[in-house]
Order: C-alpha cells, then sequence, then structure tokens
DNA sequence: GCAGCCAAGTTGGCTGGCCAACTTGGCACA
DNA sequence: TGTGCCAAGTTGGCCAGCCAACTTGGCTGC
C-alpha cells in the first residue's frame, strides 16, 4: 500500500490512474457504468488529454475499463489486481492478504551450473550458481516449496543472509539488486520425495507449479525459480484483451 | 498469422511494432542486443518519436524488451507470444502449433441461471443460461474437457450451430458477437466422473483447470467457461514487468 | 410506427515540441 | 593508477493541437 502510493506519487498520470483506479473500486462510476469523457477528466484533474489517456492505458490493460473508438469507457469490474512486487514476493503477497507468511531454508548449495541453468541465467560456461531449496508457509502451515537458482553476484548475497529471514527481495534490493521483469510457466507436477516430505502429502499427488525467471532493469536474469504449490491455497488470475496481452498458451515442453 | 497482419496494418504504431519484433525475434539485435534510440528509429520510419513509443510501448508489454530512462532498450528474450485469439479460442492455438483440433459436444442444455451464473454472467434473476459440455481433441487425442455458460442472446446462437463444428468462435464473430477482453483463473482440480469418462483418466486425477470470463467491447459478459486439461498437455506462460503487470497470485476461494 | 439519415460526442492515432531524470563513457586531476 | 566529475546521449513525462473513425440518440420522412 505504502509502496503504490509511492509509486503513484512519481508521476502525474499514475496519480491520475490511483485515483481513478480508487473511484472505480468503491463503485462511484457503477459496475457496468461509463467513465466521463476524457476531455472531462482532463479538466477535472487539471492535465492534459495526453496524460489523462496514459493513465487509463493503465486501468485499461489491468481489466478494470473497456475502452473503444466512439463511446465512453466502461467500468468491466470491480477486480482488485495486486502488485507486481505482490506477485514477486511471496512475503508481500502473503501480508497484503493478513496472512502471516513464514520461511525455513532447507539448504543451500553452490555448484556448477548446468546447461539448462546457463541458458535460462544466460551465464559463461563453467560459471557456478546458487541453489536454494525453502519451504514457505502461511500463518504456520506448509503451502509451498521453492527451488530457487541464483547467478554468483547474487547468489553471494542470498548465501550471507541469516537462514530465518522471510523476506528475500528486501534485502536483495537494499543491496541495488532489483527486480523489474518476470516471466512464468504454470503447469502441474507430481510431488517428489522432498516435496511429499515437505508439504507432508502423499509422493506422486498433484501441485500447482511455476516457474519464474526474474531479470533486472539491464535484462540481466537475476533469479530462475521453481515453485510448487499446494493445491487448493492458492489460484493464479490474468486479464488479457485484444488491446494488450502478455498471456500465452502452450504446448507443454520436456521438463 | 493473416489476423496478426490484418491488425498491424491497420495504424501506423502497429506496423512498426509488427517491424521491429520481427526484426528482434530473427536477432537482428542480438540477444542481449541494444536497440536504436528513439529518435533514430523515428526517422528510420518517417513517424514521430511519439509513434515509436506506442509501438516500443507493445513490445515491452509483450516482454520483448526493457526500458527505462538514461539508456537504450536491452532486447530481453527472443520470445514467442502469441495473439490474443490463439488464447482465446482452442482452434486457433491448435492450428498455430500445427495440431488439428478437434471437438466433440457432449450436452447442450437449457435452464434457469444459479446465483452464480447471474452474478458472471450479470443477468437478471430469472433469466435462462445454455450450458454446453465439449470434449477437445488435439490430433484425435483429448486433452480437455470444457465447460461454458452462455447468456440467451449467445447461446441461441450457439446451439444452432452444427454438434460437430469444430470452432466456436468464428461463427460467433460472423453474428457479431465480439470477445475482447477475458479474466482467466488458474488453478488444479480432481477429476470428476465425467472427467474421468471424458478423458479416459482415473477419477480423482488432477487436472489444471482454466476459468474464463470473457466480455464484448461494451463490457457485456458473453461466455464463462471452465476447461479441465490432462496435466502433460498444455502449460501457461505469462510476462510481466513494474511497467504493467495484469498477472496476480489469489488465495483460492471456494469452488 | 418504423426505417434511415444526420449531427454531436467520444476515443484512436499522430505530430512536434519541451524539459526532467537518469546512464554512461571519457576526461581531468589527484 | 585510480577516483571523481561532467557532458552527451537517451528515455520518461507532459502539453497542445489536429483529424479520422466510430457510436449514439434524435430527427426526418415515409
Amino acid at each position: 500500500m505504502a509502496l503504490d502510493q509511492d509509486r503513484a506519487a512519481g508521476s502525474l498520470y499514475r496519480k491520475v490512474a490511483a485515483d481513478l483506479r480508487e473511484a472505480i473500486t468503491s463503485g462511484s462510476y457503477g459496475d457496468a457504468g461509463r467513465l466521463p469523457a476524457e476531455g472531462a477528466l482532463a479538466e477535472q484533474y487539471s492535465v492534459s488529454r495526453g496524460t489523462v489517456r496514459q493513465a487509463l492505458a493503465v486501468l485499461r490493460a489491468d481489466g478494470l475499463v473497456t475502452s473503444r473508438r466512439g463511446t465512453r469507457r466502461v467500468v468491466l469490474g470491480t477486480a482488485r489486481v495486486q502488485s507486481f512486487s505482490e506477485l514477486l514476493s511471496f512475503t508481500h503477497w502473503a501480508r497484503s492478504m493478513g496472512e502471516e507468511p513464514g520461511g525455513r531454508l532447507e539448504s543451500l548449495v553452490r555448484r556448477p551450473a548446468d546447461a539448462a541453468e546457463r541458458e535460462q541465467l544466460r551465464l559463461e560456461p563453467g560459471s557456478e550458481v546458487y541453489v536454494t531449496l525453502r519451504l514457505r508457509t502461511l500463518s504456520g502451515t506448509p503451502v509451498m516449496v521453492e527451488r530457487t537458482v541464483y547467478p554468483p553476484l547474487v547468489g553471494e548475497l542470498v548465501a550471507q543472509l541469516p537462514p530465518d529471514v522471510v523476506s528475500h527481495t528486501e534485502p536483495l534490493r537494499e543491496h541495488g539488486i532489483l527486480f523489474t521483469d518476470a516471466d512464468h510457466t504454470i503447469d502441474v507436477v507430481a510431488a517428489n520425495a522432498d516435496d511429499a516430505r515437505l508439504l507432508t502429502c502423499r509422493r506422486g499427488s498433484p501441485l500447482l507449479r511455476e516457474k519464474r525467471r526474474t531479470t533486472d532493469p539491464t535484462g540481466t536474469p537475476v533469479e530462475w525459480s521453481q515453485d510448487r504449490y499446494l493445491p487448493g491455497t492458492v489460484a493464479f488470475s490474468i486479464h488479457n484483451s485484444l488491446a494488450s496481452s502478455a498471456l500465452s498458451r502452450h504446448a507443454r515442453e520436456s521438463d
């Protein structure tokens, strides 16, 4: 919340977008209601029409409003849509739901990267990686097993963190490691022996898997992670539209 | 493909975006290479810098390039990202992979909408809905069970389609029913008796579930669907970034 | 009553310009 | 050699304006 305000404070169009989002989600325009015209909003906020359009593009991408030529924008839904940080960080996400996040570092090893890891993290042959295995809990109950591969520069920092630290993105951010872009792949996988032990489920029972590759602003990969959730604990939600889509459906590749 | 070209042909910035996408995916700028400056691209394409920025915003949303103040854009990856239509239509998706889509209508009933359906499709109390159950196949092998609820206006059209028709979005589009926005929720669910029979798997075995609510340009819901995939056949892939995110992680609600 | 036309309203798209914030590489200097 | 500063290059952001494409509601005429 504080983070949202900080980001909104940065630029004018973000402030307008934040204000409109607040108005929409609080129901000021009704559920299928129509927004004021761009020109009217421009006058209301004392900004140019271009700035209003920039703000509305954000809301359109979030699935809050439609937009087509000739008629006013229509409120699509009172949707929520968390911030990027709540998606990326288990800790942020849990706290935003009012749950208490927990975690335990099961293992941390440093070893040569295999071919797949070099490919994902864009590393030179012979590079080493840091691999962690963590159990994540919500209010004490295990919900997820997280296997993360870090490149050397990031891994060194992670290795120095105390094993019981809850959030990893926060301390990394303080060391100048930024997470800005991520690619996610979601599918189903069977629990292996480690999964079963940590999550207290049967071996072979289904888990919801999220593979995630995160990069910093320069495009350098900083993390390659594989999270396995107990079914019934989470669901992933996406909005897309003809105007802007970043979701796709794939034939499943090996592994 | 033809559809992409049609859309690209519409406006200038789409043409520029399509051209840049082609150049990037074909490797013209290298994998972690840097794009020309906005001004240079503007001159190259003989458009204003604003138009170039609009085109680059599309590529940024698709996860093809980064973008930060002070330095040139960097190529993030040679990613693919299907079009919206390939995501929304099983038929389009299958054909884009070179597979032959098939389908069989198992049942089609018309009945009063329950509370959840009225909520999702924004219908008046007492409204009726059309409910279909379809088995979807790829090159003959069953991969997915689709349960779709249509509002009356759309359902009447669907009911008139021959039961062995492969694509439903195409004939609907010809009748003026447009699909422009969709909300997706992805989780895991256990196969029930119908699922098991149609997909020839055991009852209770895990399926990847996608719930989807689609609306037309006016914001009117036109479809509420629940697709259940056999594990190992598909994976969902999403890109998001600080700049624009439409993906979120939810605590799982009932049903 | 009904169909079709028309004008007003609205968003999409594009231009040109301006300044601020930030990155980067080279240069000056210790 | 190494450190710090600085200027050029680049993207983010905002403005004002213009026209085209499209929707909608009302009016006209049959």
